[in-house]
DNA sequence: TTAGCTGAGTGTCATAAACACACTTTCAAA
DNA sequence: TTTGAAAGTGTGTTTATGACACTCAGCTAA
């Protein structure tokens, strides 16, 4: 065993490490999956941090961020997009933050470049793990974050501008989703990474003359108001628009 | 000099290095500047490369991009932007990249991350150096490049899309051309980038309506031709404008 | 000197997209 | 049966887009 954990010592990369922004959404606000290392000694407060972990030096960047997606959620096929390399040499600077690393790394000290990434789940689908870098995982408001571990922080802030920038021409937002869903929730959700209102009618008519959306012959049951049409997102269609030069949503 | 050497070679992070894509401009077409390292003993062709250089471990990853950059073309303060991190664990596993990296690094077979930058350069500025990792360096027009050494090619491709939805976005395409400059120059420029032609007209009206261009009271002179206006870009009305909010140039 | 070439510069109309805006409907619960 | 809560729906105005063709100014070469 100890010689097992050598071995997988001698395949990390003491260098490049992967975070990973992991949102979620629950039909009224957004969602980051945060992980929690116990009560800092120097702070005295909770150590809240973006999961993530060293990579191996046979796996791919994509391959890591699915790995420790993998091993903190339980769940493969997610979407996964890469929002760049961090690399400031005092990243890692904080008195708390070398506390924590101290504890979990072999190599505490040695500068680390950290390679972001951003992923969309279903919160219905999301199981917490205990894994290997993390005592206990849950998820944070969005705008209620307003500190992190390491440069966490500013990450989780490249990763919101990046996917307000994507869903504007890519339909990703549909991976926060689960198969059906009404036009309203898309539309609060739109409203979310966006942060801002957006007309109800003009949401929808965009959204309806994209023809990307398949309306189900079923509607929401037990709502104490007029239950909503449910959609389902059409891929095919998708696909085939994309593949003809569509690219656009034009929020 | 020997200790000295050492010193450095010390300080070198041997896992990740930093590949620049320096983008010009003739007024006729998009270059980007290569690294020439000789024949390749194993294909006989020519091993044409972007250039790039390891990390040291004090400096930021912007640090490093702009010491390569000094140190190739001799010029400061130069546009750039981080594209991402190139991390296949085969990046460089061709056999002509292979006989390269020996000559040139203390560890030629560990694992690098690379981290993909591209800036953009007034080509008049540009003053071709020898440096520590070429044999020299050349502008090749942009369409004309069909092969690099290690992941290059590919990371060449993210370039150019990021800087075709960069262009749409904000007017960086400045940094390409010399401080004065006509409107069919400009034109010409977002013609190259985005790939397909532009009504002229539209084009103009288009830009005028920004409103962040100052008109000189200077005309080309020697042409054969009707000469053209000159124009300057203003950088004061662009910020005021862009903290308003403004971030959309629609082409 | 003049004819011819080159690229500069200019305006309009038709179509499409964006935006602002308010009332009726359906269901559950009280 | 009344009330509350969100669903669903259409129009008119304004603004942006895209298509399109001719005259102008300066140089060159006959």
């Amino acid at each position: 065993m100890s010689s097992n954990k050598k071995n997988k010592a001698l395949e990390l990369n003491p260098n490049v490490s992967i975070d990973n922004i992991i949102f979620g959404f629950d039909f009224d606000q957004l969602y980051c999956l945060l992980i929690d290392s116990g009560i800092s000694k120097t702070t005295g407060r909770p150590r809240l941090a973006v999961p993530g972990d060293l990579i191996y030096d046979n796996e791919t960047l994509d391959e890591a961020a699915n790995r420790i997606l993998k091993e903190l959620t339980g769940i493969d096929n997610i979407y996964l997009e890469q929002i760049g390399a961090f690399g400031d040499p005092n990243r890692m600077g904080k008195e708390s933050d070398k506390e924590w690393l101290k504890s979990m790394r072999a190599e505490p000290d040695a500068r680390v470049i950290t390679v972001a990434y951003f992923s969309l789940v279903k919160m219905d689908d999301f199981n917490p793990k205990a894994s290997s870098f993390a005592e206990s995982a849950g998820w944070a408001p969005i705008n209620e974050i307003h500190e992190l571990a390491f440069d966490h922080y500013e990450i989780l802030q490249c990763a919101r501008e990046q996917l307000k920038r994507k869903i504007k021409i890519q339909p990703i937002g549909f991976n926060l989703l689960p198969e059906k869903f009404t036009l309203s929730q898309l539309h609060k959700l739109y409203e979310s990474i966006l942060n801002k209102p957006l007309d109800k009618r003009n949401f929808r008519r965009k959204i309806l003359n994209l023809q990307i959306l398949t309306p189900l012959n079923e509607k929401q049951v037990g709502v104490p108001h007029k239950p909503s049409q449910l959609f389902e997102f059409n891929e095919e269609k998708y696909q085939k628009l994309s593949s003809e030069g569509f690219d656009n949503f034009g929020f």
